[in-house]
This record gives structure tokens, C-alpha cells and sequence, in this order.
DNA sequence: GCCGTTTTCGGCCCGACTGTTTTCAGTCG
């Protein structure tokens, strides 16, 4: 009956409902606009459904949600419209939003386009190429024939949206790519990678790139030369923007070396971070930018000028803020109290607690490529002192229980084979590996290993991979029943999701978390890099009710155990230190957390 | 329209770049 609204959803109303205002009346509606826009940044950055919030009375606990907007969003899920919302949205066609998702294209342009060419909801993007190409738009004021240019090729050359974002991984490799391209000039000084990729956030919209130099001017051609790039989309004084093939876009700002802290800080962002970092400072009396800090107290408002980021935000009497919690999430409140925690790092690891070997385990999933002992070689290069081998479960179909459990005993056999091998002093840093399993949680929360089968391992992953659209509360029911059975100590990627393919399964993750927390049980991060599963926001939410993590790369061959470092990545972004790592501890205290009663 | 270690009123981050303009509006991050 009542339309379902998702976090997105209400949070592109909220925008689209900002771009009718600024249509209408920009001057007048500033601050609205404002509160608008920031209400769909908070929705979109909650952990949990606005709907479930609404159901629960508790929408006026959002931040940038006050009366107006409680009260419109109510009627909304109540009613499935609201009265204010639709007067706000009468006059402004529906093409208006769609044409708005094109590069360069905002509301008032939109606006223009679909009044003057009458473009109706049919596929506007292909209306507007058809009377750009007529030459039509450069008649009307305010456009000319290079905007008119300009919107065709957006419409036409670069058909996905501007939203669109890409894989961490998948970015690093680019961005290696276009810094190997710019070392090549000498003016080159420095170069960093800035943008959400400093902060390792799980996707990225866009590759941003900042240089020192004196000579800015030839570092700016030099970028746009990029023999890859496939179309300058600006180039000024301090930066310019090029779009490659794939159609990301590459943005790069130069500065000389005296400020460069100010422009690292900068274009760090995030953008929430900076505009709370300025609106705190301002009630210090000082105003910052990219340039540097104003001290508007001093009659000549003088522009102090930083070379690091530690004396940025030092002088702002601030901690340092490592660039992964800089989210506007409570970073710099930490930072003034400093409460900053000193984060998870790559070598505090010690073992890698999820990955798949080619031992026939005769499971319906997929098996891993290299043998158990070529994962033990990669752990020695990797430092670490135990592993865990994490096969599917065997296959239902086809096995009788006591199939499985021989294959299972099999298993066993040879882990303890390697174990005692590796006791007679192996070369290497790895000490011991366990026998474990990721087992599939069936649809009603049963598991398919009878506990006999269970009995044959050191412990348990369960995961989900079916059914991933059961209700919010079945979904919790079958994960609580299969942590519950003593042999399973962890949940493995447990929201299911596949970055840019696939939602999150819904659950009560407090539940869940708490559940965790009272029986002992681990929570996964998934290292992949296409899972980072707990993602980020859940693991603040666990962390504060005390969750411990295991780290394991998923690994299925001997090279995929180096996704570590994307795994670590999260943890950091979650706030996570050593200690709430379970896989930090030396062999003997790991060992100590898995016989605890 | 939101919000409060100046506040229930009076603020709300700060700047670059482009195109179409003679001083600025629109878009973007």
C-alpha cells in the first residue's frame, strides 16, 4: 500500500525539492536550500532506515531534521505525499530533475532547457541532444555556442550520470597511472592523491591529485596532456579537471610549498569535515580556506599560511585528524578532547582469518586455487603467525551427514599433518594453522554440518548466501540461530552486500551486535575489495557496544590474502585500534580467546 | 528550514572556473 521509501529516496526528494527552491527564488530561499540539502546528506549517511527511525518517533533525533521537516516527512510515510512537498514541486517538470544529473547541467539551466524546448519526461537527455544539435540553445540568453557545445558533448559523449562512482581498488590502479604520468615533469616538486581516496572510502566518485610546484602553469598542461584523457572539462590559475576513459573524472589542484598544508587539509575533504571544521573555527574567530587561516580578530585579517597538515590543526587547537575520520562523525569534538584513537595498522596483523584453499571439500561454492601449503608460504611473507582455512561448507546436495563428516574428517587429518610439520620447525613465521569452515546459514538459521561435522573443527564462520531478501526479522532470527551453536565463534561479510551490485541484507544489527558481544562472538570485515563487509558506519555502531573483529581477506588464492591492507582500510574508517582486533593477538592469546568457556 | 560553550534570534564554509557578460550567475567540490 504505502510506498517503501529507502534512505536514497528521501534524500533525492529532499535535493530535487532544494533545486525547486533554488529554480524559484535562490536569493530569497538560500538558507532554506541549505537546510534541505543538508537534511539529504544526513539521510543519506544514516546506518539505519528514516522509515524505521519514523516508526519509532524518532526522526526529530536526525540532525538538520527539525519540526518543518518531521512534520512533512510524516505525512509523507503516513499518507505517501505531503501537501507541502507537491506545492513546492507544482510548477517544475519532472524532466527539470533528470536533466539536472547531467555533467555541468544544475537547476536553473535545467529549468531554462525544459521551459524554452518544451522537453517532456520521455527520455529528455535525447530531447536535449536533438535541439543542441539543431543549434537551437545558443539563441537563447545567457547560453552561447560553447555552452551549447558543451551540453551536447555531456549529453551525448558522457552518458552516466554524475553520481556515478567506482571500486577503491579499481581507482588506485587508475591513480597510479596518471602519478607516474606526472612525476614524468620536473616542475613536479610533490605529489599526493587526495580526495576519498586519502580517506580509503569504499568507492570513489573521482580521483583528486595535488602538487606542489612554482610553476603551475606548466604542471596544468602537463596534466591535461595526459595521453589518456578524453576531454578537458576545466583548466584555470589553480586547478584543472580531465575526464579518462571509463569516464572518470580526475581533478588537480597546484600550490606552491608554503601553503601546501592548507590545500592538503583542503582537498581532503571530506566536504561535510571541511564545512564543520569552518564553522568551528569561525567561532573562533578564524576563517579557513585552501590558502590558509584568516585570523579575523587582527585588523588586517592577515592570511596565515601552513606547510603540514599536523600545524593546520594544531593551530586550530586540534588533535591531528587521520584523514580516514575526517566524515563530519564526531572527529573533531575527539580531536579537541583529545580522544583520537590511535588506529588499526596493517602491521599490527598477525593472521589472516578467512581464506580458501584448493582442498576438495566437494562444496557447491567455489574452492580456492592454491594448496594449503602455498597459503602457508604467502603467510611467511606476510609476517604473520597463524592462519585459518575457511573452505565452503560441503555440499548438502549429493552428500549424505556422514559424507560430509568424512570429508570433513579428511580435513582435519591434514591440517593436523601440516600442524605437526610446522611444530617440527618448518621455516617460516607461521606457527599454526586451524581448521575451520565458512558455513552457510540456511534460510530458516539451521546450518548444513551436523554438530558431529562441526566437532571436527577448531571453529566456525557462518555467512549468508541465499535468501538475502528475507524480512528484517526473519533475517535477524536465522542469524542469531546459527552465531548461537558453540562451535561458531564468527560472522563472516555479514550484511552480504557486493559494493556497486549488491544492497545490504536488512537486519537488526543492534541485535545482532549485542548478541555478539554477550556470547563471545566475533564480527568479520571482509577484506575484499568489493565487500568491505561490516562496512564502515555498522562498525562505528558495533564498536560502541563493545564488538570484537576478526580481519580475513576471503582470500582464494595465495595473492588475495594481499587485500589486507583494504580490509585495514575500513577498520580505520570504523575507528578501530588493536585491541579490537581479534586477530592482532599473538598465537597463544588467540588461542586463549577460542577455549574461553 | 535548522540550530545553540555568543544564541529562541540571527546567523548559516569558502573558493575556482566558465561562459556570457562589462560585473555576474551558475555549477562544482
Amino acid at each position: 500500500m504505502n510506498k517503501q521509501w529507502s534512505n536514497l529516496e528521501v534524500a533525492e526528494l529532499l535535493r530535487d525539492l532544494a533545486a525547486a527552491l533554488q529554480i524559484k527564488d535562490p536569493k530569497k530561499n538560500k538558507f532554506r536550500i541549505i537546510a534541505y540539502e543538508n537534511a539529504a546528506t544526513e539521510i543519506e549517511h544514516l546506518s539505519s532506515e528514516i522509515k524505521d527511525l519514523w516508526d519509532e518517533n524518532k526522526l526529530a533525533e536526525v540532525p538538520g531534521i527539525g519540526d518543518s521537516l518531521a512534520k512533512n516527512l510524516d505525512e509523507l510515510f503516513k499518507t505517501g505525499k505531503s501537501e507541502h512537498f507537491e506545492s513546492l514541486l507544482r510548477d517544475i517538470p519532472k524532466a527539470v530533475f533528470d536533466l539536472m544529473k547531467v555533467q555541468g547541467v544544475g537547476p536553473k539551466t535545467a529549468f531554462k532547457l525544459v521551459s524554452q524546448f518544451n522537453i517532456s519526461d520521455t527520455n529528455p537527455k535525447g530531447q536535449l541532444a536533438k535541439v543542441a544539435r539543431e543549434g537551437k540553445i545558443r539563441d537563447l540568453e545567457g547560453f552561447g555556442e560553447k555552452s551549447e557545445a558543451e551540453i551536447l558533448k555531456s549529453v551525448t559523449e558522457f552518458k552516466v550520470d554524475k553520481a556515478k562512482r567506482i571500486l577503491y581498488s579499481y581507482a588506485v590502479g587508475k591513480s597510479e597511472e596518471i602519478l607516474a604520468w606526472m612525476r614524468q615533469d620536473k616542475n613536479v616538486k610533490r605529489i599526493d592523491t587526495l580526495g576519498s581516496l586519502r580517506r580509503k572510502v569504499s568507492t570513489i566518485g573521482d580521483i583528486d591529485l595535488s602538487v606542489i610546484t612554482d610553476r603551475s602553469k606548466e604542471v596544468l598542461n602537463h596534466f591535461v596532456n595526459y595521453p589518456h584523457t578524453s576531454r578537458i572539462l576545466e583548466k584555470g590559475e589553480h586547478k584543472a579537471s580531465i575526464m579518462v576513459p571509463g569516464e572518470i573524472q580526475i581533478d588537480i589542484r597546484v600550490q606552491p610549498q608554503d601553503s601546501y598544508g592548507s590545500l592538503l587539509q583542503h582537498f581532503t575533504g571530506s566536504k561535510y569535515h571541511n564545512i564543520a571544521l569552518r564553522e568551528y573555527s569561525l567561532k573562533n574567530g578564524f576563517s579557513l580556506s585552501e590558502f590558509g587561516i584568516k585570523d579575523l580578530n587582527s585588523k588586517t585579517e592577515k592570511l596565515l599560511k601552513f606547510s603540514d597538515e599536523e600545524k593546520f590543526y594544531k593551530f586550530l587547537g586540534l588533535q591531528f585528524i587521520p584523514p580516514e575520520l575526517r566524515e563530519d562523525t564526531g572527529e573533531i569534538e575527539a580531536a579537541r578532547q583529545n580522544k583520537i584513537p590511535k588506529l588499526i595498522e596493517l602491521a599490527d596483523i598477525k593472521a589472516d582469518l578467512q581464506m580458501h584453499s584448493s582442498f576438495d571439500i566437494e562444496t557447491s561454492h567455489d574452492i580456492g586455487g592454491c594448496s594449503m601449503w602455498d597459503l602457508i608460504e604467502k603467510g611467511n611473507d606476510l609476517g604473520y603467525e597463524y592462519l585459518a582455512f575457511t573452505e565452503h561448507n560441503p555440499s548438502q546436495k549429493g552428500h549424505t551427514q556422514q559424507q560430509i563428516v568424512n570429508i570433513l574428517q579428511k580435513k582435519k587429518d591434514t591440517v593436523d599433518q601440516i600442524n605437526s610439520s610446522l611444530a617440527k620447525g618448518v621455516k617460516g613465521s607461521i606457527k599454526k594453522v586451524f581448521n575451520s569452515l565458512e558455513i552457510d546459514i540456511l534460510p530458516n538459521g539451521s546450518l548444513p554440518v551436523s554438530q558431529e561435522g562441526l566437532e571436527t573443527l577448531d571453529f566456525a564462520l557462518v555467512s549468508i548466501h541465499s535468501s538475502f531478501n528475507l524480512s528484517k526479522s526473519d533475517m535477524t532470527k536465522r542469524i542469531l540461530s546459527a552465531l548461537d551453536n558453540p562451535k561458531v565463534k564468527v560472522l563472516a561479510h555479514p550484511t552480504g552486500r557486493l559494493i556497486l551490485k549488491r544492497e545490504s541484507i536488512e537486519a537488526d544489527w543492534g541485535k545482532i551486535f549485542e548478541f555478539a558481544v554477550k556470547n563471545d562472538k566475533w564480527i568479520e570485515i571482509n577484506a575484499d575489495s568489493s565487500r568491505l563487509d561490516l562496512p564502515d558506519y555498522l562498525i562505528k555502531d558495533a564498536l560502541k557496544l563493545g564488538v570484537k573483529f576478526t580481519l580475513g581477506t576471503d582470500a582464494h588464492n595465495a595473492w588475495g590474502m594481499d587485500n589486507m591492507q583494504f580490509g585495514i582500510n575500513n577498520a580505520r574508517r570504523g575507528w578501530l585500534t588493536v585491541d579490537d582486533i581479534v586477530n592482532t593477538r599473538s598465537l597463544s592469546q588467540f588461542e586463549k580467546l577460542l577455549t574461553k568457556p
